[in-house]
DNA sequence: TGTGGCGCGTAAT
DNA sequence: ATTACGCGCCACA
């Protein structure tokens, strides 16, 4: 990634949470709960929509940003069809699976 | 498990 | 300045 802060991130707060998503490794995922926190937001839906949009993927990895309930959450502004297929099939390559919906190994996750 | 209300940034009015 | 909306979340029944 070049650099998430000086890029044309559509908004300041939209560069924070690129950023912060930076620091999330391959074959681990965050909550869009825990990653609000780490920017000092008390809003996930805010979170989401500001992935929504997505500027630069693969760099900013948004699908490594699941649901509280390890849910797979959603994709490219949209929660069920081929996108959401699409955001598994980039986390599967990276070892992080779901069991019936569900995300198969909660020990993947960043709870904070 | 289902539902309602809440939180907060953004785009539209 | 106001209103409406959204890749959610939590409390409560």
């Amino acid at each position: 990634l070049a650099n998430p802060q000086s890029p044309q991130a559509t908004t300041p707060f939209a560069a924070r949470v690129y950023a912060a998503l930076t620091q999330v490794p391959a074959g681990q995922v965050i909550t869009y709960a825990a990653l609000a926190r780490r920017i000092g937001c008390r809003s996930a839906r805010a979170i989401g929509q500001a992935l929504r949009a997505n500027p630069f993927a693969p760099d900013v990895p948004c699908h490594r940003v699941i649901s509280s309930d390890l849910t797979p959450g959603g994709f490219q502004g949209r929660t069920t069809g081929s996108a959401l297929a699409g955001k598994l099939d980039l986390l599967r390559a990276e070892g992080v699976t779901f069991h019936n919906g569900r995300l198969a190994d909660p020990g993947r996750l960043i709870r904070r």
